[in-house]
DNA sequence: CAGCAACCTGATCAATCGGCCAGCTTTTGC
DNA sequence: GCAAAAGCTGGCCGATTGATCAGGTTGCTG
């Protein structure tokens, strides 16, 4: 249960020595590709103990020891997965500057992570799997890279208030009710296609929802709807 | 895999015929809900599949076949943790009508939930895991009680809309966004507490939440925080 | 074509899973 | 005070878990 593999912003790539992918195999590539997204459904249905290799094997159509020769362990496949979760999730608005409006930033915030939820809620759900956990994997991750980010938001935003540009609201809590609100989309897919009475998301209904989202934010920050609602 | 035993809006009290507490023994009422507590904290941390009853039995200092005697299977005692959890969940906001005022009701709405997840943090997370993983136990319940309750409050919001007591606004995803952000702090709370570097939350700390939420959601609304934000 | 190294997997391991039951202990009824 | 009933649990069951390894297959090099 190796408690923190991670420290410089990276899950961790694996482990260093052992098993990189030499040769440019095209098949090993393939294989290596179809047991990462079928980990990542099981591990996002089923969570981390409840996921079992066989049934991880059996999605991706090859022989249970396999799983182990590309990944040698359970938990080297999942930080794997981890890993490329945080990419996913990186990357986006990390150069907002004081200079930018307020509106066009916190707008294309909600509507990019509306769309990783649409695009891919497997990631979603299996992220939020290891937070409710208790992240026994990316403690580390988040206590350093994450909180920094919110941070660094945070003081940005709160430089937009002091500049009475937007109302004077929590800059974390914020945030937080960025993640929660667009992210619920994914993580409880379920629930909403039930309640909605639909058997699956429809690009209609998400740019529904992103342009709801970013309206009753906005407008709760005290800002306008940017000229350009659908990008 | 009993996929539904629920249908009248309780997930169903277990099996009928069997195994009721008959008499008041005292240490067989303490065992049974020593025995709930126990594999509710297991069930949310780890999903009905990746739990044990093992476990379970250990947290609650008992012998592992004790539990399959008071609860005869895992999905058994796993139905009876969602029955209570429907059953806490419920009962709250189920006679607003349109004579209400918007203000008052949304704001207690969301008071309540925050208040929900601050108190029963594990319960949130139990619900959550069971819909993240597809809502196997309880769809029957979502596709009918939850379906008609959001329905219903939907029916109230729009009346208030139309008779322009508030902004126009998707009230079933106004209904999302309240219910995704307030029970984030108890699903995410390691998240929550990792970023904001807090060992748990506090009483300051709740009541703040509800401020942000209730003030930026009511303005997104349209509508005026109520007289008493300190109930 | 030979030889070697890398690639892959069937068979198997101890540990743990959910579940079951014989039988012991405690309580109840007369 | 004794027998019947109810409460409880140690020990065991077959199935499945993550993991290992010997040995077969494949493909590149000379």
């Amino acid at each position: 249960m190796a408690t923190d593999k991670l420290s410089t912003g990276k899950v961790s790539s694996a482990k260093q020595p052992p098993r990189q992918p030499k040769k440019i195999g095209a098949i090993r590539d393939h294989n290596y590709q179809v047991i990462l997204s079928a980990a990542e459904v099981e591990f996002a249905q089923y969570g981390y103990n409840g996921a079992s290799i066989q049934k991880i094997a059996d999605r991706a159509g090859l022989p249970k020891a396999s799983i182990h020769y590309y990944f040698t362990s359970k938990e080297n496949l999942y930080l794997a997965l981890l890993d490329n979760i945080m990419q996913l999730w990186n990357g986006y608005f990390d150069e907002i500057t004081v200079a930018d409006d307020p509106a066009i930033v916190l707008d294309q915030f909600i509507r990019k992570k509306v769309e990783l939820s649409y695009s891919h809620p497997q990631s979603s759900r299996l992220f939020a799997m290891e937070i409710i956990q208790g992240a026994p994997h990316i403690r580390h991750y988040i206590r350093s890279e994450m909180r920094t980010w919110v941070r660094n938001k945070g003081a940005v935003i709160e430089e937009w208030i002091r500049q009475k540009r937007m109302k004077a609201v929590d800059p974390v809590h914020l945030i937080f009710l960025i993640w929660s609100s667009t992210q619920h989309y994914a993580d409880f897919d379920t629930q909403v296609l039930m309640i909605m009475n639909r058997a699956e998301y429809e690009r209609e209904m998400i740019d529904q929802i992103a342009d709801f989202l970013s309206a009753l934010i906005l407008t709760g920050c005290g800002l306008k709807t940017p000229a350009t609602p659908r990008a």
